[in-house]
DNA sequence: GCGCAGCCCATTTTT
DNA sequence: TGGGCTGCGC
């Protein structure tokens, strides 16, 4: 596809169906009674539905009505007969995802769905799978699944075992690596040596195996270990691995874009009975290749499942004309795709606005006036998202917002399971449930602070290690004896008559009010009551959460079971507020009027990105912001700021790259003047290019670039982008000279005086007599 | 064994 | 700039 033509919403493709198969009533579909849910769906998503033999890839463009297609299709093969409930594999990434599709067959089809056993995340499946055949891959079938901080802890202890420098090489970065083999599918026999090499010069492999030695002894798996077991049982028992050919008559994977190549393998193998797999995906909305996501595994399904038929849904249902022409454009510079081209009968609407801010304080002041704006008209903060790349950007809007009292609400961020208070009380109830769980033991063992230190710890592991017992046996034997002595001994042994009388009374009272009981009585909770941190009182609040969410299930059993896999606490009643979080977060969302700030190069694109993956990478990056705009319904709304505050110390940057790819027809670059002077925004801009240094006002006012800037801004691209020169939006033609030349003194608002080194284009090298080195744009500089 | 000061580093996140 | 970790001193 050329992306030149791509840039205009294509008008809708003619239909190709013959005038019977028009006049056909969908309902009449064979075998299906009562199918009011195909009712109202396209051509597409109606082939997408009823096509339901053989290898299918629906290729699912934002807003296109995917979940839907999903859910009609489970509908569908289940009202026309074809399979019962549990011959159905459907699989997302999410337990988001997963309910939120539950809940939708459920609406159309009733009861039925309450049998939909097989429906879950990939490894919610994995691990039902695995508790089935745990034995066959040595494991027995309660194992419990550790998550990262288990994960690093019980690394940290391989690599210190090893006797390998743990500042060189840490257990955070061999967790990193571990868990991308697993991605693979790659187990420590099948490591390669030059992925070995990369930890501790070729020990990678060997402690990948020690790691893998000790999980089994442990009775527990990793996340990645969930789907890597799954391939190994399927591998080395085929005749397993056929009784769930013969189990599953239809496969249906969600996000296929997102699934690594372990994922896949263990997709393909179960595919191999019925053939009938269904992926949707979106290869435009690959942006999670950083976790061992494969883009490659959707745009090659056509090659692996031949045969595969492909729908495309291209009518968006979600936005205007100008934020999918927008989109599009943008998204065109990429060069692997499949090619989608998104169109909408919802035409006209507000085009995608481009401003310039000073800095990241007038990026907040900014858009919260317009937020105000929005609200004052009458709309709702819930339709408002600000969509940022990384976390750290949020802290601006966030203080903004504090001292406005504009009610935000931060997406994303720790969840709930994997905060610090409830992953101690999850200990305790680990040890409460298990004697042999060490690394639970070892975490609460001294928490709250009973005053056994490291050194005790250390002698208990090596007494486990030396009579093969765990952590808790080695500690009941060890201060039997003078092993151990005074305070310590003392601790010890009160600990170990706790957890008995907790055990003991376990068997008569509810498993919640044993959890308050313990947190209670072990001093769990007054140590958090008794610490001073501002952080403390939600502490407490969320272990009343977590009593809460245990409430939840029959049994202690039962919740530990989800916990790890499934568990995640709703937030309380939906207040109206704007929601602030990260691209990534975003996807899937949808929001009338989304804010999109901090389009610099080097924050977005990433440079670490670029860096660390060059072109992909940089493609990457241009398709997460592909998703933050195809988010907007109504009215997308960009920002970049001149000045950004990186690691403490100031730096000039220079618009995003992907400001320039976006299609001109569909943008409105919004400054300060140009627009009526009781505008709000006009004030503010004007005010954040003025307000640092009141003093070099008129010095810059007065300067070519100053000048030039007040003459181009409000201005309108009637033509390509790279008619305007200088102006202070747009990224500097390659070519566009500058007034200033190597030599010229010069005078900066954040950076002060200084003296220019190499000038291209319109970007300028100076030294500055305080602030060092610096690239900036000659627009931002005057003649001193 | 604990607390504090200095040091180092610094995307994106789900299960 | 600021948060998390470590090592040192008590």
């Amino acid at each position: 596809m050329s992306s030149a033509d791509s840039f205009q919403p294509a008008p809708p493709p003619p239909d190709r169906r013959s005038i019977s198969e028009r006049a056909m009533p969908v309902r009449s579909y064979e075998g299906a009674a009562n199918a009011d849910y195909l009712e109202g769906l396209n051509a597409e998503q109606s082939d997408a539905v009823l096509t339901i033999d053989g290898p299918l890839l629906v290729l699912a463009g934002a807003g296109t009505g995917k979940t839907r297609v999903l859910t009609c299709r489970l509908a569908h093969i289940l009202n026309t007969g074809r399979a019962y409930p549990s011959q159905i594999l459907s699989v997302t990434f999410t337990n988001k995802a997963a309910r939120e599709m539950r809940e939708r067959v459920g609406g159309l089809i009733g009861q039925q769905v309450e049998g939909l056993p097989w429906l879950g995340t990939f490894h919610s499946i994995a691990a039902k799978i695995l508790r089935i055949h745990a034995e066959l891959v040595g494991l027995k079938s309660s194992f419990t699944i550790l998550d990262t901080d288990d994960q690093i802890r019980l690394l940290k202890q391989v690599i210190k075992a090893a006797d390998i420098d743990e500042k060189r090489w840490t257990g955070r970065y061999l967790a990193a690596l571990i868990d991308s083999w697993k991605n693979k599918g790659l187990t420590p026999e099948k490591l390669s040596s030059k992925e070995s090499y990369k930890f501790a010069e070729g020990k990678g492999a060997a402690l990948y195996k020690t790691y893998q030695d000790r999980l089994k002894v442990l009775n527990a798996c990793d996340f990645g270990d969930l789907l890597l077991h799954n391939l190994t049982l399927f591998m080395e028992n085929p005749d397993v691995l056929k009784k769930y050919h013969q189990k599953f008559k239809y496969l249906l994977v969600d996000e296929y874009q997102d699934t690594n190549v372990c994922q896949y393998l263990w997709l393909r193998l179960l595919a191999q009975g019925s053939q009938n797999i269904c992926v949707v995906g979106d290869d435009d909305q690959s942006i999670y290749g950083w976790r061992g996501a494969e883009v490659d595994n959707i745009l090659r399904f056509e090659k692996d499942f031949p045969g595969a038929k492909v729908v495309k849904l291209e009518r968006n249902y979600r936005s205007t004309e100008h934020i999918l022409g927008a989109a599009s454009g943008l998204i065109a510079s990429n060069q692997d795709r499949l090619g989608k081209t998104l169109w909408t009968e919802d035409t006209g609407g507000h085009k995608v606005t481009v401003t310039g801010v000073w800095d990241a304080p007038a990026e907040a002041r900014i858009v919260s006036d317009e937020i105000e704006s929005w609200h004052y008209k009458g709309r709702k903060y819930n339709d408002v998202a600000i969509l940022v790349r990384a976390s750290r950007q949020m802290r601006s809007f966030e203080e903004r917002f504090i001292q406005l009292g504009l009610p935000y609400r931060v997406i994303g961020g720790p969840r709930f399971f994997e905060r610090l208070e409830i992953r101690d009380a999850h200990a305790y109830l680990r040890v409460l449930k298990s004697d042999t769980d060490d690394l639970a033991f070892e975490r609460i063992v001294n928490t709250p602070k009973r005053g056994i230190g490291a050194t005790t710890i250390q002698k208990l592991q090596q007494a486990a290690r030396a009579m093969h017992i765990s952590l808790e046996a080695a500690t009941r034997e060890l201060t039997k004896t003078d092993e151990i002595r005074g305070k310590a001994r003392t601790a010890l042994r009160a600990f170990i008559l706790d957890i008995d009388r907790w055990r003991a009374e376990a068997k008569d009272i509810r498993h919640t009010e044993i959890a308050e009981r313990i947190l209670d009585e072990s001093g769990y909770t007054q140590m958090w009551r008794d610490n001073k941190d501002a952080k403390s009182a939600g502490r407490l609040e969320n272990l009343k959460e977590l009593i809460q969410a245990m409430g939840e299930f029959d049994t202690l059993d039962a919740y530990l079971e989800h916990v790890s896999l499934v568990l995640d606490v709703e937030k309380g009643p939906q207040e109206d507020e704007v929601s602030l979080m990260t691209l990534h977060s975003a996807k899937g969302l949808e929001f009338p009027l989304v804010f999109l700030p901090g389009w610099e190069e080097g924050v977005f694109p990433s440079q670490k990105s670029m860096d660390e993956n060059g072109l992909a990478g940089l493609e990457e990056e241009r398709r997460l912001a592909y998703v933050g705009i195809t988010r907007a319904r109504e009215k997308a709304k960009i920002y970049f700021a001149a000045n950004r505050q990186v690691y403490g110390s100031w730096q000039s940057s220079v618009p995003s790259r992907f400001i320039d790819e976006l299609p001109i027809q569909h943008v409105d670059v919004e400054t300060g003047t140009g627009q009526p002077a009781s505008n709000r925004i006009a004030q503010d801009v004007a005010r954040d290019f003025t307000s640092s240094f009141e003093t070099a006002r008129s010095q810059r006012a007065s300067s070519p670039g100053w000048q030039r800037y007040e003459a181009n801004k409000g201005k309108k691209y009637g033509r390509g982008p790279k008619e305007i020169e200088g102006h202070a939006i747009r990224r500097p033609a390659k070519k566009a000279v500058s007034e200033f030349k190597v030599g010229d003194r010069v005078f900066h608002q954040k950076f002060g005086y200084g003296r220019v080194t190499s000038a291209d284009g319109n970007k300028l090298g100076v030294a500055f007599e305080k602030a060092g080195d610096k690239n900036v744009l000659d627009g931002f500089v005057d003649r001193a």
